[in-house]
DNA sequence: TGCTACAATCGAAACGATTGCGCAACCGTG
DNA sequence: CACGGTTGCGCAATCGTTTCGATTGTAGCA
């Protein structure tokens, strides 16, 4: 596996002429061209991209910066991004930093020294210098699922206030009054906006705010599984929970069935996000599902869309529409049974 | 954001001494240590990883190619491998083969070009012979969850064969003597030492293999769907399922159900790999749990271990022990009711 | 025959770091 | 004072590509 030279000089030419023969960049006569590509046949020669990425100053390569590989949220978003640039062809570098700030400054840190031509970043809430520096500099970068406050940047997330305020709704809908929230890590965006879709259904609906009911889950299923365990115990009890992503689903559901309460008998829940056992988990759950796969193929366009145009191209918000999917977990009216709805429920199933 | 050299001007110094400064790689009078110090903040100065990659012929990056992004097995997996690797100075490159071959080709020929310093690798199952030059070239490469047939090489996965024996022996041994096996992709060989786990304890418990009772559910939740509920069709029914990983077991669990038939009452169930929702899923899924996190760490430790030792050194297999986790899926006799163990469920929800 | 025009290829300078080698300046010693 | 040994640093080659001129050969034309 030698160099270009090496098969320069097996195919009797010049190391010019190899490169152009291999990347088609410039008419090279027949005869030359097919000894070139002989010659790199019997030395098996695979081009450096190392030494090609430094010479032409692009690597052909995104950063990818999730904050919990573990959550499927993420990574049916993570096979959307790596369709769409592999499509592209662009090779993703994928990191995961875990809701730690530290942690995905050195990620970052370390992408921007690999010089990756572009980022897309689900950031883990802080808004730390090293991201501002990235933004001063034009760097092309994309926020995914989040942002990041007083940080106006290109971005594609749910439209997370409308999605909340349509779970919590259908809640409201059935006749509770009493709705818990676990809300997810208290600084991301996210959160923010989907606290504030929840407040907003229960004031259209005239219902009063008790800012008891309101927890953070920590976007994880064990802390979800505490806060909602405490939010139990609030006097008078809620007959509802809107948890707002899926692995605090888990918690919440544990926390209801440590309790020896019946979901929906006792208590009604909506989720969020889809995930494939949302199918077969009795009683069937009621959740905000998002367009997974389509944020990630758009956080790719609109980074590539940026890498090759002006440095200073205006910020653009693209925000998606959620979809709430009626299944069983609340319930008809509060006490009430459960009502199967085939048509909805297949629509996922599928 | 300039070079070396533009550093090393604004301090006054050769371009050497800057990068003796930052890679602590020879004495430097502490005058000039602070000037180039403060010639990199203020520049903002970043080095160039593919520039130093180019000139030291190591990239610092390993390659990670798993076959299913969208299996929490996986997941789990690339958790103790970033760990691990992020310990000991490297970054890790993602990619998902999605069961494809030619994806998994083509990632591989990426990586190589991108000459990163070795792979950890869930081959796709086939033998290709992109993968059989880079082990003949003596390329760092660990094989992981599966292995190539006969292409020996340093690997590290579980003890399937054991494991699929421990979890068929205790439907045995509630009496069970109708057992399906929905088993994973045809080639990979974890599924055929699964399956030779299956074998193995129905003959020793001298029970008659039925062939129709072994099915491919192609490691997928949707076929496994399907292919469970072919086998239920089977005369006589079997009275137990055994399913060979965790997406799976969502399909067969759908199967299952979609018939009405209840389990542990109707079909008792032993499912591979555990997951964060077994323990909400009612019954309480018994499973064969994979020591997810210790798989993906000791790929990277037998890794890096070639990476820095002679290319020749013989090839290692690290095989790993699954532990069955009884809950309550199973029943204790057939047609009998569930059992909790709240001693063994406890250890997992930890 | 000269001249230009064009076609086809080569040579060498980058890209931005690392590092072996060598050169001053300085020290102490006899 | 001469000289060998140290200390502290700079020079320049190098990694493997790409790509911009320069160069060669051939043909066309007056």
């Amino acid at each position: 596996m030698g160099t270009a030279r090496d098969v320069a000089e097996r195919a009797g030419v010049s190391t010019s002429t190899v490169s152009h023969v291999l990347n088609n960049t410039r008419w090279v006569s027949p005869d030359l061209r097919e000894r070139v590509l002989a010659a790199t046949q019997d030395l098996g020669y695979e081009p450096n991209a190392v030494a090609r990425s430094l010479r032409i100053k692009r690597s052909n390569t995104l950063g990818l910066v999730i904050s919990d590989i573990g959550n499927p949220f993420f990574t049916a978003v993570v096979r959307g991004v790596e369709d769409a640039a592999q499509e592209r062809g662009y090779t993703i570098i994928l990191c995961n930093s875990d809701e730690d700030p530290a942690k995905e400054a050195a990620y970052l840190r370390v992408l921007s020294a690999r010089r990756v031509d572009g980022l897309i970043l689900a950031p883990a809430g802080i808004r730390h210098d090293y991201l501002v520096r990235l933004a001063r500099a034009h760097f092309p970068l994309v926020f995914l699922d989040r942002e990041v406050p007083d940080l106006p940047m290109t971005s594609v997330m749910l439209e997370n206030e409308k999605a909340a305020r349509d779970g919590v709704r259908h809640l409201i809908g059935l006749g509770h009054r009493r709705i818990a929230m676990v809300a997810g890590r208290p600084l991301v965006t996210s959160t923010i906006d989907r606290i504030a879709g929840y407040r907003h259904a229960l004031e259209e609906a005239g219902i009063p705010v008790d800012d008891r009911l309101i927890v953070s889950g920590g976007s994880r299923t064990e802390p979800a599984r505490l806060a909602s365990d405490a939010v139990l115990d609030v006097d008078p009890r809620p007959t509802a929970f809107f948890v707002a992503n899926n692995l605090m689903t888990i918690g919440a559901v544990a926390a209801i069935q440590g309790r020896g309460l019946a979901i929906p008998r006792d208590i009604a829940l909506v989720g969020f996000d889809d995930f494939s056992w949302a199918d077969v988990f009795r009683p069937r759950l009621t959740t905000v599902a998002q367009p997974t796969y389509e944020l990630g193929r758009t956080a790719v366009e609109l980074l590539i869309a940026r890498i090759g145009g002006e440095p200073e191209r205006p910020p653009e918000r693209v925000v998606l529409p959620g979809r709430l999917v009626i299944r069983e977990s609340c319930g008809t009216t509060p006490g009430g049974a459960a009502r199967v709805e085939p048509s909805v429920q297949s629509e996922v199933t599928a």
